[in-house]
DNA sequence: CGGAATCCAAGATGATACTG
DNA sequence: CAGTATCATCTTGGATTCCG
């Protein structure tokens, strides 16, 4: 039921090496949610505990509503985030990581640590093209 | 969570936490180039060794030429990966990751195995959230 | 073969305004 | 407070063409 691909190596190869290189795998799209800009760093800052969406935004810098709301719907639907609207007024809505969330997280979190601290050999490397 | 600072929230909170949480910090450059779609993969299958432009370019299920020039640009211009263009003809270009390379690709990959490995359990969350 | 350059469609993002 | 709706903009990504 899928379309062949006119090229050279065959799906059975690509999925053999890992269900990430293939086109239509999707695992592509759970990739995408998980390392896009704010879902990345959602997922960081839950697992420091339970958030409101207004207390997410002001610790992720940058974010604008529309785009925070949307990374975190992304992660609702996978099953990473838990969301939980209380009956209140004003309204009040309380996110948290679910036990799958968590492992991603923690994933996520070790790369982007390995990033804040080896960023300084990365921009070492910039310098020394410029060079 | 719970800061006794009376400040809601000031560029000092947010380094405190991390790095890629400030707006304007470079670390979050080095992210995007490392979590795109293409670098990423680019990375993993590099970690398997060198591997020439078309080879890649065969691995990677559905990446365009242009995308996978600029992902490695961008990759080499962290210091991430070598370039390395033999002065033949017809062109032959090779690229392999740096020691620094290495490390993230590393990273890299483990959050591409967990989601590969833990994709049925993502599926299944979409499944019920359908029922 | 390994790109660079160009054009264009599509999607991501942001500011603003509005609502329950 | 926690969003949604809308519009304008900016960036991605792909297809094509050309070159050393």
């Amino acid at each position: 039921m899928k379309p062949k691909i006119p090229v050279p190596e065959t799906l059975t190869d690509q999925l053999r090496r890992g269900a990430l290189m293939a086109t239509e795998c999707p695992s592509r799209d759970v990739l995408k949610h998980v390392t896009s800009r704010w879902g990345m760093l959602s997922l960081i800052v839950l697992l420091d505990g339970t958030h409101r969406f207004s207390e997410l935004r002001r610790k992720i810098g940058g974010v604008s509503e529309k785009m925070l709301a949307q990374s975190l719907q992304a992660l609702e639907g996978d099953g990473f985030i838990l969301r939980k609207s209380l009956p209140v007024v004003p309204p009040h809505v309380e996110y948290s990581l679910t036990p799958l969330g968590v492992e991603v997280a923690v994933q996520v979190r070790q790369l982007g640590d390995w990033i804040e601290l080896n960023l300084s050999r990365v921009l070492q490397a910039h310098v020394q093209r410029a060079a």
